[in-house]
DNA sequence: CTGTTAGCGCTTTCAC
DNA sequence: GTGAAAGCGCTAACAG
């Protein structure tokens, strides 16, 4: 029950200049490293001094203010809770705390009025960027307005024909690469489980693989199953769908890991094994999938690179460099043990 | 190569006034919901009209210098990539969107000197709060100096002997509950794999642990095996000298789930089968654990429950109101596959 | 080298 | 009901 402390109201610069008999202006240049040699050195010192023992902290907001400047990021995520997510803000992070910029990460649950809302906000907070990675399609008008007002990029889940930078992986190549996988371990039926037909990564996955699926001679099974979530819930339940409805594939491509997890955990339930029965394939690689029983076999989606790519473009938006073309990323294939050729 | 679009000066509540011929205050009584009243209907209606048109956003940093305060929480995490903190964040975000504030997060990679740096631009960017999820033992001093200047509270990873609030689990209790679940399988010589005694979790849940076991008759094998961070790899580093060093113990506490994980990848490596050769906890329940290979036995960390009490511990500091005791949340037992009775 | 002046965009007395 | 004036803390001309 103990108070938090004294009084709190921070010293500023006029306080420093009352106490020294100076000027703000003087003040403010010598505790600007780059303006501090306009100050004579002994002053700069005394000034320095006091400004320690007064515990002095500049104010970034009046300095914002003043510069129109935030040295602030907005980066909107849709789910915090979904792994994934996490390599893309660690690359995001790491490339901005290097240049003095601080991320605000914001999160919309996917609902894109929350989008609209946060979009707004990180407006008014005048941030010097924003880097959305919860586009879905339904968001493209709302996220160019925003663009118009606050440079803007979007990243880890594209949209097309938008006049805003992208940063992207190339879903349609990894999509492609699992129907290879699948058709070279001598599979002849397979099945997607969709991810949300709103997210531009899940049809652009689907689109590869059923490309690349039909040009080697593989079959897709026919209920179009589709997630409402990419999550673990929602892959046990598409996945319990295809066992009901039969006849089963003898490998699934799940659009994401956590769909692949869901998946999995159904086939267990119903006492199918997994290569053995079916082989189920992920996609993402988020962290721990190699560690999964079993470990799963998926596409590598580079998170940190695209999270580092979307705060150069950012970044450089930001300092009013002109906008340069949409970058594309190589997922990678990853195999592991949750695929195995057909039991025959 | 196409420019982002016209010019971006936004406007200003001086600028509405200028094309009505009002007054800036007018306008801003007509744009706050608290004071609208105070203006006569038809103005109003008038104001916000070309409020509309001209897309009129508020500057919240002039408002805050205005106001002193930001709406906005800093939280302090030390490692994002870890999934452990996922849930924390969580947890935060959904409490501090609900009451309008926005957490700005960043990360410390576990090293202090990188903390005090990020402290000191949170209190420069006048966050009304700042939340700590990445304390070790020697950031007592530099946090609560930190306190004095701007509401602090300190969560997830404890420190003792502090003058801010703390958030935490009672990590001593999880530990009892491991060395528990050890005696009744069965088991008799039991080791544990430590995280760094910086971060006073992990102290607190070996303290826990030995106490229990010794109270159950339980033998602790030697070698004092600590890890330098709480890693994947470096569970798999431990549980090698643990091997080389033999005897091996029937049941191996590690102190989170990643070094469970990196230990069992360990034994694997050397043909030991986990739990029938040797019985594996972990520590944290993070994400996945459940579907991990063996499916660990764990102890759950109350990750959102001490989030969103941060968050609310955070809010009530900022708004003026008087620090209240600490919050000590249960974590609760998790039995899974990864522990069975010693084989004989 | 240092002081003066002005203003970033907003809110808040205090007048009328 | 609305206007006028002042100021949050800082920086950027412009003087001297």
């Amino acid at each position: 029950m103990t108070d938090t402390g004294g009084q709190r109201r921070n010293a500023t610069l006029a306080d420093i200049a009352a106490e020294l008999d100076l000027h703000p202006s003087t003040v403010s240049r010598a505790l600007d490293p780059a303006k501090a040699a306009m100050v004579k050195a002994p002053t700069r010192r005394r000034i320095v001094e006091t400004a320690d023992r007064l515990g002095y902290r500049p104010n970034l907001a009046a300095k914002g203010l003043k510069e129109g400047r935030t040295a602030t990021i907005a980066v909107i995520a849709a789910d915090l809770g979904n792994p994934w997510v996490t390599p893309i803000i660690h690359g995001l992070t790491s490339r901005m705390t290097s240049s003095g910029s601080v991320p605000v990460i914001a999160e919309t649950g996917d609902d894109s009025s929350t989008l609209a809302a946060l979009l707004d906000h990180m407006v008014a907070r005048r941030v010097d960027a924003i880097v959305v990675l919860a586009a879905r399609r339904a968001d493209r008008e709302i996220i160019e307005a925003t663009s118009r007002l606050v440079p803007t990029v979007v990243a880890a889940r594209p949209l097309e024909d938008i006049g805003v930078p992208v940063v992207r992986e190339r879903s349609r190549l990894g999509g492609r690469l699992l129907a290879e996988h699948f058709a070279e371990l001598g599979h002849r039926r397979v099945a997607q489980l969709r991810g949300p037909e709103e997210v531009l990564n899940f049809p652009n996955r689907a689109e590869g693989f059923s490309a690349r699926a039909s040009e080697m001679g593989l079959e897709e099974a026919t209920p179009r199953l589709v997630a409402a979530r990419p999550t673990i819930d929602e892959g046990s339940r598409l996945m319990d769908e295809l066992l009901d409805r039969g006849p089963l594939p003898t490998a699934v491509f799940a659009h994401n890991d956590l769909l692949a997890v869901g998946a999995v955990a159904a086939l267990r339930r119903r006492a199918q094994s997994v290569p053995d029965d079916v082989s189920v394939a992920g996609y993402n690689d988020m962290p721990l999938t190699e560690h999964l029983d079993p470990a799963l076999t998926t596409v590598r989606f580079p998170g940190w690179q695209v999270g580092h790519e979307a705060a150069t473009v950012a970044l450089s938006l930001a300092a009013g460099e002109p906008r340069f073309g949409d970058v594309a990323l190589d997922p990678e294939f990853v195999p592991r043990r949750s695929t195995a050729p057909p039991r025959e």
